[in-house]
DNA sequence: ATCAAAGTTTACAGTAATTCTCAATAAAAA
DNA sequence: TTTTTATTGAGAATTACTGTAAACTTTGAT
């Protein structure tokens, strides 16, 4: 099975934020390489992830970093931990629980998922190919639908 | 669109402009022009592209600039790249032959350009399956290049 | 129960990328 | 040429977002 083998990149972010009509900012992306970075196993609460990025020169507001990680969260990108001290941890959700590609009109903005082996076969032979180590891969089609095509 | 052999010139931007009814305006041909003689590999934001072209002393308005990318973006001449930079870039939409992908290296954005017959396929594929027409297909691989994935 | 501190959410004003409005202009067709 | 109508530039409008600060809400200790 080659599904579920992929790592969320800001891309893959970036795509599903719009796909809801969202957008990727510079400290969704931050965050996101945080929990990246972190190593196996390892955890953070809200704090813990302000301190870090201080620490690491990319300082983002408290509020903005609970907006970000409650949404990430809701997106299946972060996994909620519950400890019985009554603050929520949080880690990456691996691995990428849902990879899919994505089919867009680019006029009306009409998004179809779709999933593809043969995609994702394709993309660890070029990254093996060039001694890469694989992440994520992505098809982007853009299109017109049957409507938007029909119009001028 | 995708498997014409050659380059847009002034000229057949004219004739496929006035084929809808619309016009061929010196801003259109300036944008086409600065797209075409862009470096193999460079790409441009909005904001890039008015800054070029003020600095070649052909100034035009930023929401001229919008519209004309987003037209020929539709029209299958440029293509909208996807960065996560919360900004979009584009880059000429080369035919067949030329027409790539990307593998990026997430760490250092290291970029390899690649060429793939099978994604091309699986992008025609699935917009007719659809019943979408398509403009453009791009296969983006994120990943981490040699010296990045032997660091930490 | 009551209180303080820690943890979380909300209100609000300002920001950035993009789109829209509209009067003036200029391609293309007649 | 003249007419028709797409297009332009300037600036306003839009929209999701952020940081600051104030407002909740738990939780644990008294």
């Amino acid at each position: 099975m080659l599904t579920g083998q992929c790592m969320y990149t800001s891309h893959s972010l970036k795509a599903e934020l719009n796909e809801r009509g969202w957008r990727l900012t510079p400290q969704r992306e931050i965050i996101l390489t945080a929990f990246r970075n972190l190593p196996k196993g390892q955890h953070l609460s809200a704090e813990d992830l302000r301190e870090l990025l201080s620490q690491q020169g990319n300082p983002i507001s408290l509020s903005t970093i609970y907006r970000n990680i409650k949404l990430m969260s809701h997106m299946g990108i972060l996994r909620e931990l519950e400890f019985a001290e009554g603050h929520k941890h949080y880690e990456l959700n691996q691995p990428y629980p849902n990879h899919h590609h994505h089919l867009i009109c680019v006029k009306c903005n009409q998004t179809i998922e779709f999933k593809s082996d043969s995609v994702l076969k394709i993309g660890k032979t070029e990254a093996q190919q060039a001694g890469f180590h694989l992440l994520d891969c992505q098809l982007t089609i853009h299109a017109l639908c049957p409507p938007c095509h029909g119009l001028a």
